[in-house]
DNA sequence: GACCAGGCACATC
DNA sequence: GATGTGCATGGT
């Protein structure tokens, strides 16, 4: 019943959690707070996220309402730091508009959604893909999805559990189809993966003093 | 100055 | 369907 993999996904996250405890992730402070920071924080550092978001909460934008009606060039504007904002500013009126078109404005009637449901829904927006997505979901909604990012891929490609072509959906169902649909889990496992690849699972230098390194280990080039 | 950061859409083959 | 490219600020 338990395979290997089930172990050793269960067993890192052990390793993990005994390095650095609890990571009391999302680090924004309500469900639009997530939201925002999801789409602005692709492709970029969360430090640069938070100046962003901090230009919203002094212009007081953290509203669905006023992000509705802010003209997108002064939206572009407030999110700037986080980079690529004429991007994100296009892509959160997209979900703005997409919000009222389907559930008129409201965060709650659509966390109702079912899962399976709202996950393609959200897909069909324009600059929601899988991770950010997932992102939300997780830890907007508290709905029982993995989210998969470039060092979970990495982590478990140096660690032998995937294959080096593995896309998304795959390592999302590695995780799904071996452990319990459980929200506080799936929110600190992914949490605790982005912490070890910040601090251990770089593209370069590699990996050094990771908690993960008494597993079977590998680099790219080494094979 | 190069590389990287909690991606994504779009063009091209 | 796989691969390449633009987006862009700020830290190391």
């Amino acid at each position: 019943m338990s395979t290997r993999t089930a172990r050793q996904l269960r067993a890192f996250f052990d390793a993990m959690h005994d390095a650095y405890g609890p990571q009391h992730w999302w680090p924004a402070r309500t469900p639009t707070e997530v939201i925002i920071g999801a789409v602005l924080t692709q492709n970029t550092a969360w430090r640069n996220v938070e100046r962003a978001i901090d230009n919203l909460r002094r212009s007081k934008m953290l509203d669905w309402s006023r992000l509705r009606d802010v003209p997108i060039e002064q939206l572009a504007e407030l999110i700037r730091p986080a980079g690529t904002y004429q991007v994100k500013a296009r892509r959160l009126k997209s979900f703005i508009a997409w919000l009222w078109d389907r559930y008129d404005g409201d965060l709650e009637r659509m966390f109702a959604t079912s899962l399976p449901a709202l996950r393609e829904e959200l897909l069909t927006i324009s600059g929601i893909g899988r991770e950010t997505a997932d992102a939300i979901l997780l830890y907007a909604g508290g709905l029982p999805t993995f989210v998969v990012d470039a060092y979970t891929a990495r982590i478990l490609h140096r660690h032998g559990l995937i294959d080096d072509s593995a896309d998304y959906d795959e390592i999302k169902d590695a995780f799904e189809s071996n452990l319990p649909a459980d929200v506080p889990y799936f929110n600190e496992y992914h949490a605790l993966l982005v912490q070890v690849g910040k601090q251990h699972c770089r593209p370069r230098p590699k990996c050094e003093g990771c908690p993960l390194e008494p597993f079977e280990h590998r680099v790219e080039g080494s094979e």
